[in-house]
DNA sequence: TATGAATGAGAGTTCATTCAT
DNA sequence: TATGAATGAACTCTCATTCAT
């Protein structure tokens, strides 16, 4: 949804914002140069300067939208998942590996380089952080209230499968031996062992549900 | 014990390795000045240059000199633990969850700063990383053959294990709600979930080790 | 006329070329810094970077642009001097003194920092200054086969020829004793005497040409 | 003379000299760095500034016992080559060319390098490149008296002369095609051409003087 | 007679940024 | 909607030099 009409708009600012989220992705904040990403978006290195008032502006923008699209797509998601805490937690670890693994230069970007921005910055990126973490934390823990998820260590055991999840975009390939449908379905299947859900009901009745990702 | 005399007889460049080590786990290699570095070890910009060729062979030596850390000590745990691939992946994580705390700095540079060697260092850091993926991935196979580990997916289930163990340089903090021993305690749990350990057996059943960091 | 359109489209390039030929003249390319020719040009040290790729780029900039003055200049002139080697000789041996008066820091720097030249740029300007000997080795050849200069050793008698016209710029002085136009005289006697230039017609009819610099 | 007790009780000195003026022949003094020398010399870096107080002093003494040397043979030559200033210049030309081809290092730095000299030490050398050149003027001068040199142009035809000489060491190569003899002879002949010495006698009546290089 | 350790100054180069057009 | 020209600050790295040993 989120920048469509900019899109066809404003093609030289998309084009910056894509060239710059495959240039932090892949050399990082400070190892990327302005002239790296006009470079790569095929624009003058002045252009970046009429999109945006700075090169932390253009990180921020880019963590910022990255993270409004997956909140945006996650609470839907949640929406349409029932009350069982166990078909919620199914239907978001699903969407976190397909959102990983489709906007994997934004997740890296937003993963590894929210602490370059300054602390001014930091704190606009940092409430959707929070909200973020916030989101999974709530269905696991209700998982928890409600008897589905029997691990005594619910706050670790949120932040383990947060790191697996999250380490997707680090080492995916989409030549790679498994497909995203198959990751759906080792990431859920781990998430469930180890919140130890309970045995009779722990997997999720459903087939995996392979479609395209929401954003 | 590495470092040891080299620590006494040129406490210059253990100085400037202990900085480089902290500068770049804070800011980034890219985010990381000489001038910064040079000023945490309290000597002048110069100094680096006398006891190093470059910034890059600074890098490599500090994550080159951490993983054979890692490494030495991995080694000699797994000698110590028995022919039970569950007691040896117990002393592992153990381990791994004890080193990523004592050395976070080094192994926030070693995770995240390695890609950014040049094409030749970066081939001789990455022996290491093999080597190191390689010894927990042999216990967890073997855990597998002999039945101990039920999970259908060994392969991911390692890159998960290893993912989450770390993850914990990210975020401990010395004065957090869990100390090391704790933290033993859930990250091997979660491990030994994750894998599928046959039930009766599974934990370990001896107390945690919460003995100092083997290095 | 080279650098016509530049010097006035492009006016900070044609300063700073300005700039470095002088310093590199008075310094040597090596005791010349980036900052003394951006200094001397009346531009920012960065400015030069604008312009040019690197410190080797301008310098390589600087010898090909004189050598390619030179050469043109010089091939338009034994066009013009008929057939004669004798005749061919005196105008170009008097071109020759014009252009190392005029191009006085020009000259300094083709002749003796082109070695400083690393050996992929060295090889372009190489190809100039073969071509350069070349030019008036022909002459001479065929004022020999001619019979119209006499000397026993024709190859070390250039060699002998183009080193006192070299040293031009070595030792000369707006106010000193000799006018470029009796330099003129002197060389060409010289070169004549040297060459054994057989008696009777050897020295040119007509006067000295004390015409502006041909570039 | 220059240097033999001193080569003997100081090696080290000696090998910084002989590193010196390779690396000042080679580099240029600003291409050349300490370092490069101390390399060069087979010592430590340190050890320059045990012999030389600073890089220009090792310059200075370079360029001025490379003077000396040469003043020193060539006031002997002079003494020994009669009153004739024909005599005198055939014994001085082949000298110098035999000084220059054997002692090619040493004249580099000494044509090129003179003029990197900061003022002080500038004075200091300028009085020997002044009594070097004087030496020859004075023989030309004394043989355009006597009759035997005619050329019309006296003052420049020795800088002429002396210019073709100096230009040995920048192209003569061991493996080339002439010997130092022939080019001896070739250089001499020159030199009597272009001074136009009268043409009965020209040709000084003995034959080359294959002699080692006095030194 | 030499050297290892260290440094301040300066090298070439790149940086993010500005501004007139 | 863009860009070419330019810059000050900072970068990595090398320099000549010093000094205790």
């Amino acid at each position: 949804m989120a920048g469509t009409s900019e899109t066809r708009t404003r093609p030289g600012r998309a084009a910056l914002l894509t060239a710059a989220r495959r240039t932090f992705s892949s050399k990082g904040y400070d190892g990327a140069s302005i002239r790296d990403i006009a470079q790569e978006a095929g624009l003058s290195l002045s252009a970046l300067y009429y999109y945006f008032p700075s090169k932390q502006d253009a990180l921020l923008e880019l963590i910022c939208s990255t993270f409004d699209d997956f909140l945006g797509s996650a609470h839907a998601i949640l929406q349409e998942s029932g009350e069982d805490a166990r078909s919620q937690l199914d239907a978001l670890i699903r969407f976190i590996v397909r959102f990983r693994i489709a906007n994997r230069e934004g997740s890296r970007v937003l993963l590894r380089e929210t602490e370059r921005l300054d602390p001014e910055r930091l704190e606009i990126a940092r409430a959707r952080q929070i909200a973020s973490n916030e989101l999974i934390k709530g269905v696991v823990l209700r998982g928890v209230e409600q008897g589905h998820f029997r691990t005594p260590y619910p706050e670790e055991a949120v932040r383990a499968v947060v790191s697996f999840c999250n380490s997707l975009p680090l080492w995916y390939r989409e030549d790679g031996r498994l497909s995203p449908a198959q990751l759906e379905e080792r990431y859920t299947h781990f998430a469930f062992r180890l919140l130890e859900a309970e045995p009779e009901t722990s997997c999720r009745p459903g087939a995996a549900s392979p479609g395209a990702v929401r954003t």
